[in-house]
DNA sequence: GGACAACTGTCAAAAATTTGACAATTGGCG
DNA sequence: CGCCAATTGTCAAATTTTTGACAGTTGTCC
């Protein structure tokens, strides 16, 4: 847990204060931590396995904001400004959560290093939302697609040394992320493909070279 | 200054650090806070005037992100990750903004009920940017054309008192926020108005009925 | 080692959006 | 009051994306 920079840069003593008053929660596959609408539960540090964090459509399919991989925590912003939560939260496979309990979160609040490094979490949230919204305004769909592998790239645990990340999910998955149809997905990384910039798998993808798909992911629309 | 709900919340003593170690800086109409790339500058507070959070696209047009009306502060996010500016702030009209000094802004933010507040700011800024993210990724047009005239409606200070706001932006502007064409726009401008919902005017977009515009932003596509 | 479900590749028609172009309207300013 | 620049209305062609439909692949689970 501690090789997550956000809690190892933690004060020793509000890290004890963290792990000391959770509760760990196992999910099946499947099983979910919270869903829209919900009210605020606890702070919720992932000690092993993937949530998916999505929202569901009027159609009954779903959007895919982001995929967390263990070591993050969150729930946060809803124990701050205690409104529901706005998306569901789905165990991917098995999953252990740490569950910090709401009272304990908000004595810890009354400490500035720990506020201040709370504050830091949700500034590097903050950030990479705005570089979501960019995209969806006046990057191109290629672009777009490019961008994201290379961010769900930076979180890869299955990072090999000769530096071809693998990015493990379906393109059914990713057109959700993207907000786009599988079929669009798969021309653009058809396209991609033929560039070079990545290969093509089942179930994952690899980036055959970060630079090209980093040059690609600049063009606006 | 002291209308704005998050500057009234803070403990006397902080609003007068703030105001105290502040400067008062002019912006003629057009002229720039701070631009893309910009190193952090400070803590601004928007005293009068409205200012435009954009960014450039690669063709050289901008998609403007939001509008900022006196009253909010901002910059916080540089302050606290030492990252450049990733947007353009241009004065609309002329511009009054108090700027606070990196040093005095740290500083406060060693005092935990400063750092919460910082905490619960940047909370409610991730909420609206989900907000953004999730009806670029699963809403239809026109029902985002209908959310964004919602959310600017509400920081209207031209507020009438028959519950007819006036959101007083161009159609080019207003495209721009969406990322999409003016030639879009119109058009589910125009079915907006044929619905009843809104009234187009010169630069200016009537509300004519909040509850029908509402009903029009939930779709999705 | 099959069987089967999940995933991927591809096509074509329909729908939506952008591009480019030009006319009409509006409001500020001299 | 009248001119002018900015804004809005509208069209049509080009492009992109979605919808819907199937066939082919891949990997997992008996």
């Amino acid at each position: 847990m501690s090789a997550n920079p956000w809690f190892g840069a933690l004060r020793l003593a509000d890290r004890q204060v963290l792990l000391g008053a959770a509760e760990l929660l196992r999910l099946r596959p499947g099983e979910m931590l919270f869903r829209q609408g919900d009210a605020p539960g606890g702070f919720y540090g992932l000690l092993s396995g993937t949530l998916k964090i999505s929202s569901l459509r009027e159609d009954g399919r779903e959007a895919i904001f982001v995929v967390l991989e263990a070591g993050n925590w969150m729930g946060e912003i809803s124990l701050m400004d205690h409104q529901p939560r706005t998306h569901d939260a789905t165990a991917l496979g098995p999953v252990e959560v740490l569950v910090v309990p709401q009272p304990v979160f908000t004595a810890l609040m009354d400490e500035a290093p720990f506020a201040r490094a709370v504050a830091a979490m949700l500034a590097s949230r903050v950030r990479s939302l705005y570089g979501l919204v960019e995209d969806a305004a006046l990057r191109s769909t290629r672009a777009r697609v490019a961008r994201r592998l290379l961010l769900l790239a930076r979180g890869d645990v299955t990072m090999a040394a000769d530096d071809r990340p693998v990015v493990p999910v379906s393109q059914e998955a990713l057109a959700m992320m993207l907000g786009i149809t599988r079929q669009t997905l798969s021309k653009e990384l058809k396209a991609l493909a033929a560039l070079g910039a990545v290969e093509l798998r089942y179930r994952r993808i690899v980036i055959a070279s970060g630079a090209r798909l980093k040059a690609l992911s600049d063009p606006s629309r």
